[in-house]
DNA sequence: CCACCTAATTGCAATTTGCAACTAGTTGCG
DNA sequence: CGCAACTAGTTGCAAATTGCAATTAGGTGG
């Protein structure tokens, strides 16, 4: 698969790739959620993502280089996604996109606090982070799948994000 | 007009309002080309940019108040269309696109001189050009669009611009 | 007064999306 | 073995969106 290409500016290319409403998503949740499976990424999508829609993205970012198919050693059936360096340097690109929608768009709670520690830690965290999905997703993809490899960094984000969820829970 | 809400997850509403082939182009048209009629958003659009799309996606970024529309003190069939604060904050995300795609896509060398020089001067030089389209686009519009108000950020940029267009023209 | 400029709108074909059902095969458990 | 549940998708179809070309309705300038 390839891009259009309507024009070689890089705010356009980018939109070309990443301009839709579906692939940010896919990505997000294969870097935040550690979502590594197709039925995960279907079941598991707070967006509802149809089969077909899901099945078509990650062809296409296959395809384009930001994420890679392996095959699961567990189960012939299944494939495990990972994310390429390519994919791996959009954390500032989505931590900046989580920044403004934090700020002017109508966001929950609980969604929206691993967005607001991303902006809160800067650069820094930004390459820490980066770090630990190089060794998650291409230094040992099968280990990052299965849990034997995990991120500090994601680790405290989800954390974060079960502590708001059950804290409105309880108020509810 | 008003968005979907999938879910309230900042990436997810973020897209839901710019996660389009076009809105962000015209947005960053708006921005960096200083384009505030219609006419010129539709001409000097590098990517060639259809009427109907064009005048949807006004009228959608307008609702979503990413955008104003203010008449025309010289022509009474003109319209100005301005950046409202929301969308000046998005000068940091834009940056982090362009940076990416021009390290990941194929980019041209002369559409690909303003993200490298916004990349450059960082944080600092985002908040120089959040300042003047404040001036050009909040404080001012009529004078920002008809150029007595001007941003000196946006003519270093452009200026750049010409340059790297001038010298591959001489190669050619 | 007429050509050109202004911001769109309209008609229509092609593409994309979204939903629901279905396929083809694999695995785990009794 | 036998069967339910799980795996990654595919298929069919209606609805919405996109993109192109032509057109509209009015305004301006010489």
């Amino acid at each position: 698969m390839d891009i259009e290409r309507r024009s070689g500016c890089p705010i356009n290319l980018t939109m070309e790739v990443l301009g839709d409403r579906w692939s940010l998503i896919v990505i997000r949740d294969i870097m935040f959620g550690n979502r590594r499976h197709f039925r995960e990424l279907l079941n598991r999508s707070e967006e509802g993502i149809a089969s077909n829609i899901l099945a078509a993205r990650l062809k296409r970012l296959v395809s384009l280089g930001l994420i890679t198919r392996l095959d699961d050693p567990t189960h012939s059936q299944k494939a495990i996604y990972s994310l390429t360096e390519p994919a791996i340097q959009l954390v500032p690109m989505i931590a900046t996109i989580g920044a403004w929608g934090r700020r002017h768009l109508p966001v929950s709670e609980d969604l929206s606090i691993r967005a607001e520690l991303l902006e809160k830690g800067g650069p820094v965290l930004w390459e820490d982070f980066m770090n630990d999905l190089r060794n998650m997703h291409i230094a040992d993809p099968i280990g990052g799948a299965n849990g034997s490899v995990t991120s500090p960094v994601l680790t405290d984000l989800t954390n974060a994000f079960l502590d708001v969820r059950a804290k409105m829970k309880r108020r509810e």
